[in-house]
DNA sequence: TAGTATTATGTAAGCGCTTTCATTTATAGC
DNA sequence: GCTATAAATGAAAGCGCTTACATAATACTA
């Protein structure tokens, strides 16, 4: 591999020279330029990343956390974040944290290690201690998905109460009353969040949540095929569920049909996020759009904008989610 | 941020043996190096990883090359590599291609100039030659679901004619005789594969493939639907189609709800790839195994295995598919 | 045309490590 | 106790760039 060295032997000017050609900072005359472009044409020239990531001290390269690599969520998020920073020039270093604390905690560090300029953080299980301690450290880093009151400047999230809101709200405008719930995992904030929506939407029309239409879910499929069954069994009456997110929804309804129920004319069933697959269940869920890669793209503007000086860049910190009706809610029936 | 060279100073000893503690390979002595140890403590140190990289010219990064970042099946391609290589201490860098020729080069060029150690690709566009040539650089790579015999050891791939031929042999076994194929882009060697594997079990039962049930898809829902038209439009009878994948079956599986038809009832659907949605259609779709996040684990550890040295590992290079027999095939009703 | 302000280029000192080679110190053999 | 050998440590030269700072070349002013 040709080094900077031979460049500037063969352009017969000095490695500064062609250091500022690469970087086209500073003047350089058009025709030194053209020697330089020349030489390391032929040569196949090609910069090393490593000793320039040394000798300028920024690595060019952004650590993106989240909690899993695979599901409709998360790749949508990744793809947001690769496509932004590529076009950039950065790249991209990925792990994963799987909700646990100490895999979190643990990643964070691994991409710290790695010299990144900046991280991107999807994490849940770490506390919000932990992260306003982060935020001391060198390594500047924005937070998807979570709200830390500290560190509101470097939070990237979705308003999940209003979509909990917008979610029942749907429900109630259909004629709904007994409306059930299927939570997310409740020490999740966005899962808390959602729920706190759904009792807004709830008290506007003089109604208030029931304990026994209530489950706490753990955001997957199986969630909502057992959150079914203890609804069902509390034998409580009711003509709709708002499920927290479309993987419960998704097990609810698949659930529903063992059961023998029909899923809109037994009972309504909402999702929340919008991730691919709610399209082609059956029926096609009903459910609140997450712009999960739009919001990875900011979360990459961000730090274009914060780490990379790109002032000119516009970050939108505060997503709304908005209802996308489709085939799995249907009106109540007059009772 | 500390550096190697503070440590020695606070220890009272020379770099080289800060260096060699890290690197634990020469022997220090005991003392030394718990001094060392503790000055390290004592200093928060870590290491620089750049630093390390530019003088031992090896990055421990390794670069990954997919078609996309979302959907069902990279995700869980993804989650296998870095789960291999977080526990090796290196570090994985992530570029999509998106199924074009022009994209995935430039994404191979970007993964390139970032010094990887080695690069895994899941290309589909790119040429064999431009492989090949690739091969003779410096940096080496495997290859994911893809068959080079010029590289054939650098090749991990699924046995995607088998694949095909398990799941036309598993129709076959129901009673079906007019079995219809809706193709992924034949342009791409997978597709053919899987094409060629249901010949072939057609062959073994005295059949031969119809031109008029054949439609060639995308691996997109769309795909599926159009091809589930098509085939209706041709008029010719059949009681079974095969996909090439999950997501044209889930295409083609709305469409015939949407159509009035139901299935298995008035025909049986096959699909591909087994990604986690395939559980959620309705009915469950049966389909074929494709363990692709064993094999992104082995992609890694033939990079583990071939250039990081470490020959106590095993490598398998060729998987085997294999059947999952869920709702959506039912025996043929007897004509 | 000298004097000054600009612009273009070169010199050289790092960036924080690894690694070869030389040197010192410990261990063993007699 | 003295040499031969092995083990532990140190000195110093890079790895391939960036970036002050210094210097040379050119343009501009009066």
């Amino acid at each position: 591999m040709a080094t900077i060295y031979q460049v500037s032997e063969l352009a017969g000017v000095s490695l500064a020279t062609v250091s500022r050609v690469m970087n086209n900072n500073v003047r350089v005359s058009e025709a030194t330029r053209n020697k330089v472009l020349q030489a390391m044409e032929q040569l196949g020239y090609r910069p090393n990343s490593i000793a320039q990531s040394l000798a300028s001290s920024r690595s060019n390269s952004i650590g993106i956390l989240v909690s899993e690599l695979h599901g409709p969520f998360y790749g949508e998020m990744l793809t947001g974040i690769e496509a932004e920073f590529r076009a950039a020039g950065k790249h991209v270093i990925i792990a994963a944290g799987h909700s646990e604390r100490a895999t979190e905690e643990d990643g964070i560090d691994f991409l710290r290690s790695r010299n990144c300029d900046a991280l991107i953080l999807h994490v849940e299980a770490v506390s919000d201690q932990f992260l306003v301690d982060l935020s001391k450290k060198e390594t500047p880093f924005v937070l998807l998905n979570r709200q830390v009151p500290a560190l509101a400047d470097r939070c990237i999230s979705l308003d999940n109460e209003l979509g909990g809101y917008l979610a029942t709200r749907h429900l109630l405008e259909q004629g709904h009353r007994n409306i059930a719930y299927i939570a997310g995992p409740m020490w999740k904030a966005d899962a808390r969040d959602r729920f706190h929506g759904h009792q807004r939407a709830l008290t506007e029309y003089q109604l208030s949540a029931d304990d026994a239409l209530f489950f706490e879910g753990d955001f997957r499929e199986t969630g909502g095929s057992k959150g079914l069954d203890a609804l069902l069994a509390s034998s409580r009456p009711f003509s709709a569920i708002v499920c927290a997110n479309d993987e419960m929804a998704s097990g609810a309804l698949t659930a529903a049909r063992e059961l023998g129920y029909e899923v809109p004319a037994d009972f309504s069933v909402m999702g929340f996020d919008n991730v691919n697959f709610a399209y082609y269940t059956y029926p096609k869920l009903s459910t609140i759009n997450y712009p999960v890669s739009a919001m990875g793209q900011m979360a990459a503007r961000w730090v274009l904008k914060q780490v990379y000086q790109q002032s000119s860049i516009d970050v939108q910190q505060i997503f709304n989610p908005h209802l996308i009706p489709r085939d799995s809610v249907a009106a109540a029936t007059v009772t």
